[in-house]
DNA sequence: CTAGTTTGCCTAAATGCTTTAGGCAAATGC
DNA sequence: GCATTTGCCTAAAGCATTTAGGCAAACTAG
């Protein structure tokens, strides 16, 4: 019978393409085999399983990611640099929902490790240091802006900002705004308001 | 033979018990009627259907959630009641993670509306009145704060933090004293640092 | 260019979750 | 007590996952 040309790069970025379309969740090896007009159990020499293949996606996301954001924010310093790395998540989950979703897929500490997420945490740690933090604010900083990042873009994708004024772009801008005045401002461990 | 006593409600707390022990994604109605040590069809009198199961679970915990954060905020302004409400919902998703990924999912916008998440919002707004930002400020104070809680509950539950110092704990009481700060020095829109 | 080997996609089959249809017995109400 | 409602059942179909084993197409020599 003929041969489709099938492999684990292609199938993972059908997959993504799948994702952007139905929704990461909705990924099945059995609609990826479908699309390339192919029994099931062909795509099982290609990827392990339906986890697996899921995995990749979420790995492929990372690196594009990662890639995009490297781009972004090279010769890019403060809040400059700032804008351009967290423009590019925000887009980049617009453009591909799907893909985003994937990229905030729960991963094991090995395989998380050894992901391009790690570039993208000293991506974020590179232009923390246009703030000057000193350890551990600058971790507690790494954190707030992963958690602020990455709950906007699963919120904004769930369309929780959606039917409601004013419009979610200005409230990233703001936030962005804000997020620079407080790093810009980080405040000591906590002392009751005097 | 014999009767269980199954119900909606009962339904939706034993499936929110089981989300919290095999996760969220996890929760299957042919597990719950394992559990109740019932065939699976028999729970298709009591939820519509898988999707409706996880809604229920969904809106159990929201309500759970907002009942917990008024409690924890009654009495409280400022800071004082901005810490109260964040730790409710932190430390909701430490005691019940399962829940806490319920609560984040996403409803269709009739559902969401009619749902506690409702109430949860109307809090934040009035602890945000503590700090007097006119609108729209407000409303992008809320996203921010929704989308960190959101976002830090999310990569917690997912370990993000669980194996790298300074423990998680101290970075959430530092990004609380963060936010605390922000939202007293809310920047006016952007001017370019001059 | 043919023979051997690898590799890609196949059929077949088991397992498990979801969902609907229709039945019988237990609980409820008069 | 009897009728009705209701709760849980059996049965069955549909679809996703996954493994085992087979055949033919595509490489690799000699």
């Amino acid at each position: 019978m003929a041969r489709v040309g099938l492999s684990t790069e292609r199938l993972v970025r059908a997959g993504a393409e799948l994702a952007d379309e139905v929704g990461f969740e909705q990924v099945t090896v059995s609609e990826l085999a479908r699309r390339f007009d192919v029994k099931v159990a062909s795509l099982y020499s290609h990827v392990k399983n339906s986890q697996d293949l899921k995995t990749r996606i979420a790995l492929f996301a990372l690196q594009e990611l990662a890639d995009l954001s490297a781009d972004a924010v090279a010769g890019r310093a403060g809040k400059d640099a700032l804008t351009a790395f967290a423009n590019v998540y925000r887009d980049y989950a617009h453009a591909h929902p799907g893909r985003a979703a994937a990229a905030r897929m729960r991963l094991d500490p090995e395989t998380a490790a050894a992901s391009a997420g790690l570039r993208l945490a000293q991506m974020m740690r590179a232009i923390l240091r246009g703030y000057d933090l000193p350890e551990p604010d600058q971790t507690h900083a790494v954190r707030l802006l992963g958690s602020t990042f990455h709950g906007y873009a699963s919120l904004e994708g769930a369309g929780g900002f959606s039917h409601s004024s004013p419009d979610s772009g200005e409230s990233w801008t703001r936030i962005l705004d804000a997020l620079d005045t407080l790093l810009r401002n980080w405040p000591a461990p906590d002392r009751p308001t005097g």
